[in-house]
RNA sequence: GGCGAGGUAGCUCAGUCGGUCAGAGCGAUGGAUUCAUAACCCAUAGGUCGAGAGUUCAAGUCUCUCUCUCGCCA
């Protein structure tokens, strides 16, 4: 998709829903998080964005751990999927909804979906085999017992090989389909290496993938009934995945799974995500989604996280690194160091800091300043005009002449032919950053409002307006030239704001309040949304540029400079 | 065990159809500069491109063998 167009195709991104008995921590903020960049990204783009997250909450060990803090499931369910609630609100994350998937609104669509294919004869009865762990009362996989010698991973006992009968959902018969969708790439999977993964799984045929469990005596009434057979539940694996079409499977929402839809996730659970969601949907009859993405792990400074070691990054860590680094620092941190990719990433508290100077102190933070230092300094807070961006001779008059001041001030210039095209420049930024926003490559995509910010660097070390400022009396059109360099900076480095925005809402909008640009319907409210599509908000010298009476505030630094010897942050939590 | 991905500068990784492919960013070192947050800008990495063999006028880039790491197995 070009940037002269902007894909007014409604765009419906959605995270896994957490298990409700997990404590929120680095992973369920990753993917909640990227899901959130990107969405917010799509928003700044012009697109119509629905972003669901939410928690799976009919896990039979629900019932079982509220019974041991002595409360109902569903009291304990809420507790719980308030912890998710207020770790993401901490997380600034703006999702259109949270999903429960004990509301009724779930369960109801959910039994519905059920029921027509039971009616239809995809999903039937059968008999299911597997190796059980009495001790667990649950099955395990072939590989999981094979692994730990047909014997409980718990408790060492036996398994049993048992069988019940089950409702099952007729996978192989959309094999052909799927392998045919995924092939095209009409059903995307990435990044490119899950794909493969998929693909060659595929190869080995599909088995029916049981869709209920029997309910056994003495069992906690907790989760949905098999629709027409009071003896079952459904499979809480399949409720689940129904969440991103029940939320959005009516009036109001429709237009957005018949958009544009992304289930983001991690790759554990990529397999139910590509094949067997995708494929129930079909069988229902509905359009299946667009990309499927699954991104690698955390690791916490270079070994996996584990409940043995004890090593999880939950959120009270990552509340720390947005106490002393700020929020919008430690997003932007998981957001380009994390692992997008098919390969794992670290969290390792020398590595922040490192990106956090390189990236934001060094780089988007000092050069907002310096450019806002100077506008002040010389032009007491407001540039008197505006300025085209083009530097370039012949027309370079105002480069022409800061070179001038540079030979005036005996400064050797290493290469006078030097030419700067903002204009240009900034427009390839921007369109850079869609395409990158539409392959999920949101690394890239921040780099785009990067390059920019070291496009104004480089330039005012070529240019040296400083140096220009001092023979403002001395030379005729001294005064021009300065206006001219300090606007473009200035008009630079806003349209860099508006990419970096995704990640750093609450940073850049601060900028934004300290320059009085106005991008936000309510300029105090970094969540207010835009006024205009991203085309508009950054195009040099339109509607929303930097205009010759707009206030230039220095502000505080937006990142102040971390010094590498510091230890890490304390989460004030006993360990 | 089956299928798959990968081993390239200290770190994280790019390297499309084999021939400026030996690269980028970060870190480190040196220089220049002072508007700025000891920031910015410029220069510097001589790395047997995991090991060995083969194909070719020419191979990180193709083939085979070995080795190591990792992922997925409902």
């Amino acid at each position: 998709m070009g940037s002269d167009q902007a894909n007014q195709t409604p765009y419906y991104i959605t995270t896994p829903i957490y298990y409700v008995n997990d404590r929120p921590h680095i992973g369920h903020c990753y993917s909640t998080l990227i899901a959130d960049v990107a969405a917010r990204a799509q928003r700044l783009v012009g697109r119509d964005v629905f972003f669901l997250t939410g928690t799976d909450e009919h896990a039979e060990k629900v019932s079982k751990t509220a019974a041991e803090h002595d409360k109902t499931p569903m009291e304990w369910a809420t507790i719980n999927a308030d912890r998710f609630k207020a770790a993401f609100e901490f997380m600034n994350f703006s999702n259109d909804d949270f999903v429960r998937t004990t509301e009724e609104r779930h369960k109801a669509k959910a039994v519905e979906y059920i029921t027509q294919l039971k009616d239809e004869g995809i999903v039937t009865l059968g008999d299911y085999e597997g190796w059980y762990d009495p001790s667990q009362e649950e099955y395990l996989t072939e590989m999981v017992a094979k692994e730990n010698d047909f014997k409980s991973p718990v408790t060492g006992k036996p398994l049993e090989k048992r069988v019940e009968q089950n409702w099952f959902f007729d996978l192989p018969r959309y094999e052909p389909w799927l392998k045919e969708r995924i092939d095209s790439g009409e059903l995307r999977i990435l990044p490119e290496a899950r794909k493969n993964e998929v693909l060659g799984r595929l190869k080995q045929g599909l088995r029916a993938v049981p869709v209920s469990r029997k309910i056994k005596e003495g069992d906690a009434d907790w989760g949905i009934k098999m629709p027409g057979d009071d003896s079952h539940r459904i499979y809480v694996w399949i409720e689940a995945l129904c969440n991103y079409l029940t939320t959005v499977d009516n009036a109001e929402r429709g237009q957005y799974w018949e958009g544009e839809v992304v289930h983001l996730m991690a790759k554990d659970i990529l397999w139910f995500h590509a094949i067997v969601w995708p494929a129930m949907l079909h069988a229902l009859g509905k359009k299946p989604p667009e990309t499927v993405y699954a991104h690698a792990y955390w690791i916490a400074e270079g070994k996996k996280m584990s409940k043995s070691l004890g090593n999880f990054i939950e959120i009270d860590l990552l509340q720390a690194y947005a106490e002393k680094y700020s929020l919008d620092a430690m997003r932007w941190f998981l957001t380009t160091q994390g692992p997008l990719g098919a390969n794992d990433a670290d969290f390792a508290h020398a590595r922040f800091v490192e990106v956090y100077n390189a990236d934001l102190a060094n780089s988007v933070g000092n050069s907002m300043s310096r450019v806002g230092n100077m506008i002040n300094k010389y032009f007491d807070g407001t540039i008197p005009a505006t300025c085209n961006g083009e530097f370039g001779f012949p027309n370079g008059s105002s480069l022409q002449t800061a070179l001038t001041a540079l030979d005036n001030a005996g400064k050797t210039v290493d290469d006078p032919s030097r030419t700067y095209h903002f204009p240009e420049f900034t427009q390839k930024a921007v369109s850079d950053a869609v395409d990158a926003l539409g392959k999920m490559d949101l690394e890239s995509m921040l780099d785009s409002g990067r390059s920019i910010v070291r496009h104004v660097d480089d330039f005012i070390s070529y240019c040296a307006p400083f140096t220009l400022a001092k023979q403002l009396d001395t030379l005729g059109d001294g005064k021009h030239a300065l206006e001219s360099i300090l606007y473009s900076c200035c008009e630079a480095l806003r349209i860099a704001s508006l990419l970096l925005s995704p990640a750093m809402p609450e940073k850049m909008a601060e900028l934004w309040g300290n320059w009085n640009c106005d991008h936000l319907n309510n300029p105090e409210d970094p969540n207010s949304g835009f006024k205009a599509p991203l085309s508009e908000l950054a195009a040099w010298g339109g509607g929303y540029s930097i205009k010759p009476d707009q206030e230039i505030l220095k502000g505080e630094a937006l990142f102040m400079r971390a010094d590498v010897k510091e230890q890490p942050p304390e989460t004030g939590r006993n360990s």
